[in-house]
DNA sequence: AAAAAAATCAGGGATTACCCTGATTAGACA
DNA sequence: TGTCTAATCAGGGTAATCCCTGATTTTTTT
């Protein structure tokens, strides 16, 4: 008996999902929880073998979720569920011990084998992203590569761009000079291929590095 | 027996609403499509009643999608689904033809409820949507209110910025003067209450008011 | 028909962002 | 120990945004 657990801020989504798996008898549904906070509170005594994980979610990210939940039950499979299909959120995702990373497009026959394939102790990645995954680790430097590594700074002042802070008030923020910001900036805008910092600033959201809903 | 059908790009949503509902005997799904061409071409022969539709679709948006199904289908019932709790929204829908209007936060007796209403010939709002209106209707000027509603133009132009056209660039593209793109801009700052373009498009993505997932 | 809301445009100024070139320093890595 | 990357800063200029005041016309609503 396979016990499953869902977190994700939409209740159709979670009812859709348990509803979709009800029939199966291995499967036993034992939490649903709207956030993180109701997340941890609940998942101990709920005692999944499985949770599904949406990486969007109100209160905090499912990457820095995975850390305390793994605390509370290390032998948790999580399964991230997910609308970013961009390799760094998989690699994170991934190196904060989740076991499998689906995008929300998923079909119901690849929720259930990549169930059955955490709870075998693999780790399960859709075909799209691990092909994405693989073409990264080996040396494939394309010249346009999916997504640019950031450094920390740029992504402090990308940030801080998101916060509708001035060049000024950056500065003064992250204790550097205004020319500084402006160079990160510029590299920000150069890496993401964005034309001015709205554009920089979609890009982030869309691909979900500043906190959105 | 009731045919139904479901319009959404996200195929989990469609096969987990589908499971969701497939236990109950009077209803038959009758169709599943993940964009607007794909419901027009098939929804004559599919011939459903009621069609969950999304608002957010890759090629159309819901609310123009409303009209053309009507045309081919006259008592076809729509109940939008969708993510924006704009009352604006929620209006045009309505004004389009649509015959009620969930929030993806619907659970699942509120679903089979609205079905039920608007098979019967009435029109279903999710009762926190339903009192927000009420609120709008009758002349609750909430000094700050949930959303301003933003009119046409301002939408166009919101749009454009987000496309990281700059002024010039949208004026060309709306024949009209630079002035009155300013014009608009500011008006759309004051409204949302951002300190800058990139504030603007924030909020705007939040809000689900501008092309995304 | 009157009132309200939306859309249009202008002058003019202050601030900010954008973009180039060029350079130094500290830490990582091999 | 040299190479690389990240982070730091500057000068100087162009372009764009932001902000104010003030106004006319068109459309919608009442």
């Amino acid at each position: 008996m396979i016990r499953l657990a869902i977190t994700d801020d939409h209740s159709l989504i979670r009812s859709g999902i348990a509803a979709m798996l009800e029939e199966m008898p291995e499967l036993l549904i034992v939490g649903s929880y709207a956030n993180a906070s109701e997340t941890l509170e609940n998942i101990k005594k709920d005692a999944p073998d499985v949770l599904l994980l949406d990486i969007n979610l109100p209160d905090t990210n499912g990457i820095e979720l995975c850390k305390p939940l793994i605390r509370l039950l290390p032998d948790l499979k999580i399964l991230a569920l997910s609308n970013h299909e961009d390799t760094s959120f998989v690699k994170k995702m991934l190196a904060q011990g989740a076991h499998g990373y689906l995008l929300k497009n998923t079909h119901r026959l690849e929720l259930i084998t990549a169930m059955k394939a955490v709870l075998a102790g693999e780790d399960f990645l859709q075909p799209q992203l691990k092909s994405k995954m693989l073409d990264q680790l080996m040396g494939k430097k394309t010249r346009d590569p999916f997504f640019p590594k950031l450094t920390r700074r740029e992504l402090e002042v990308l940030s801080a761009i998101a916060q509708e802070l001035t060049t000024q008030e950056i500065a003064d923020k992250l204790f550097i000079s205004t020319k500084t910001v402006e160079t990160h900036r510029m590299n920000l805008l150069s890496k993401l291929g964005a034309k001015n910092s709205v554009g920089l600033i979609r890009i982030a959201m869309e691909k979900g590095l500043i906190g959105e809903g």
